[in-house]
DNA sequence: TTCTTAGTTCGGTACTAAACGAACTTAAAA
DNA sequence: TTTTAAGTTCGTTTAGTACCGAACTAAGAA
């Protein structure tokens, strides 16, 4: 973890880290599958201190075609990671991160978990042998993860009512 | 969910859904960034009830050509999740699923929350103003990272001194 | 009405990655 | 020593994707 060093930094080296953050930003998306651009979309909107753009301002800011902005723009809106806001009487649109609720953070999380879990809930059902070696290690898995989603619940409702 | 059907199901029924439960284990690892065929052997190696095939065996299951199996298991294999045994004077291998200890499964979970924590941090570090919309929005996030993952070390310790 | 702004859509190119087959390697068996 | 078994490596094909530029569209401004 880097110290606080912001007091003792030039704008322009900050602006240069920032921008370092916004290329990792978009290797994290590229990992999971998305674009290399959507990623860096993505960074741009949650890095800079500017914290709204337009559209013709990510295409100069991040120097690409307006096609392919318009494309990743629609699959992060799709995705619900991006909104805008419009003004009346103006076709502007201004691009801003999508700031859930941290609660949303973690139902999603519980639902991914859930998930997996239900998948290896239907692998154990088709099991002839229910104390084969898979069977007993899944069955240890799935254990495991009730566990952990019952306590979800309780941790999210304590979190939430102490803060 | 489905029901406990397996009584009244005959074994051919069986095994066409357990070779459906193989195909969405490739398409869950294509979600994850591995290739159809990685996901189709873990999945092989998961769900039906043999649960140990030699390479040979696999090339002939999935229909897949030796080179594309060698290079998926060897894929499989750096990443730890299958493993293979051997027995002495003989060159065949039987590959397993790697069944790993729950804890480390939420060891994992940890470090890729704790990953995406220091990334905003690092985002936090550069913000100019530290009372933007977007630090507001990250701080909360990595407040609530922090308590979970503090009381996942507890659950943890709590989960395997009972069991 | 015509012009400008703010995008979208379309078609093509270039790059990447998955999978294959064939040739090669290495070790046990005969 | 030759053959067979068990893979690996290499080069190619194919399929998919990212991105671009250019043409198009739709709405407000002049």
């Amino acid at each position: 973890m880097p110290p606080k060093t912001i007091f003792m930094m030039t704008p322009e080296e900050r602006i240069t880290r920032q921008k370092a953050l916004i290329e990792q930003m978009g290797r994290i998306f590229e990992k999971q599958g998305f674009g290399l651009i959507t990623g860096r979309i993505m960074g741009l909107l949650m890095v800079m201190d500017k914290e709204e753009y337009t559209f013709d301002e990510i295409v100069e800011e991040l120097k690409i075609s307006k096609s392919t902005a318009s494309h990743a723009l629609r699959i992060l809106e799709a995705r619900d990671l991006i909104e805008y806001k419009t003004q009346a009487g103006a076709r502007k649109r201004f691009f801003q991160l999508r700031r859930f609720d941290s609660s949303a953070l973690i139902d999603d999380h519980h639902n991914k978990l859930k998930e997996s879990c239900n998948y290896m809930k239907a692998v154990l059902d088709l099991k002839a042998d229910p104390e084969s070696p898979n069977a007993l290690f899944l069955r240890d898995i799935v254990q495991m993860i009730n566990f952990f989603l019952d306590k979800f619940d309780e941790l999210k409702a304590e979190y939430f009512s102490r803060s």
